[in-house]
DNA sequence: TTTAATTTTTGACTTATATCAAAAACCCAA
DNA sequence: TTGGGTTTTTGATATAAGTCAAAAATTAAA
């Protein structure tokens, strides 16, 4: 699939895991008519619309491609199949769990306790390849700051 | 357990799963000398310090009780066989963490693109249990907000 | 190339929220 | 009941980060 394409536009329904093979995308949602990006995949990432992808709701968000990309889909059925089947992949999944689940409460806590400059310190720390492959627009989103705090972050203010 | 009495302190490994069956209480961490109260816990709630629960590492959390309460503890070893034992449990677990996963998601879009007052209204919406129950101190960080300013909010200014 | 479109930077100004300090209200224990 | 400790409120001031607008810089297209 192409740059800018979309693998989910919000109000459908994310019936897919996907792995992605090569490239890089990103899940944003829309917020006061701006988009707010609010994670990133890369190579060898499984992605999805969790929340979507879970309760079979409408999803509130998009996912669109940053990059040209590889990617591989497993519907969600056949994954239920599979827990079914295979007790070791649920275990799997159990424990993907746990750590995408620690990783979301530091990103947490730093959202709310630490300042705009801290933040995009510790990403240029934790996920350099974020800073090289993705637009300053995207970046700041994604840290919860504008653009321009960014920039002047950026250029060491 | 009474009041006030820790359930962890920061620093130890936190080897139990927990079950309070009556009573509210909190976890916390220190962060440049104040408080921080990121999660409550109250009757029927399964409560641990997640991070140091999963990885086995200190914790820098501390649980500390709201209230008088009643708890079951359950250790780390022992759900790890009723896992091995009982395929069901492990399902159980894995759906109570999407869930989890998601409701920690949705906090996050909050702390980091709605106002104090929004978030301040959205808890007595969601939980007002939590207002009911806890001093304000201890709601103020949990929303990430200072105490002045959440006294504020609450005389509508 | 040369132009057009997009992204990033810079500048001036505003605003929400933090901080520090002190007063007021509340809650118990003796 | 009364006095001490905690918790909450109020006031004054400071500051990080947002907004709006326009100028550079970069990228893409014709």
């Amino acid at each position: 699939m192409n740059k800018n394409e979309f693998l989910l536009t919000q109000g459908n329904v994310c019936r897919h895991l996907y792995f992605l093979e090569k490239g890089a995308l990103r899940g944003f949602y829309n917020l006061d008519g701006k988009e707010i990006t609010h994670w990133f995949g890369f190579e060898k990432d499984f992605v999805t619309s969790f929340h979507s992808f879970i309760t079979g709701e409408a999803a509130v968000e998009n996912i669109q491609l940053i990059e040209g990309c590889t990617l591989w889909a497993i519907a969600k059925e056949t994954l239920t199949e599979l827990f079914n089947q295979h007790h070791d992949i649920e275990r799997l999944v159990r424990i993907a769990y746990e750590k995408y689940y620690i990783r979301l409460e530091e990103r947490y806590v730093n959202a709310q306790f630490k300042a705009a400059k801290e933040r995009y310190e510790e990403l240029i720390q934790q996920a350099p390849h974020i800073v090289e492959r993705v637009p300053l627009g995207f970046i700041a989103s994604y840290l919860g700051i504008s653009q321009e705090t960014l920039s002047r972050i950026r250029s060491r203010f």
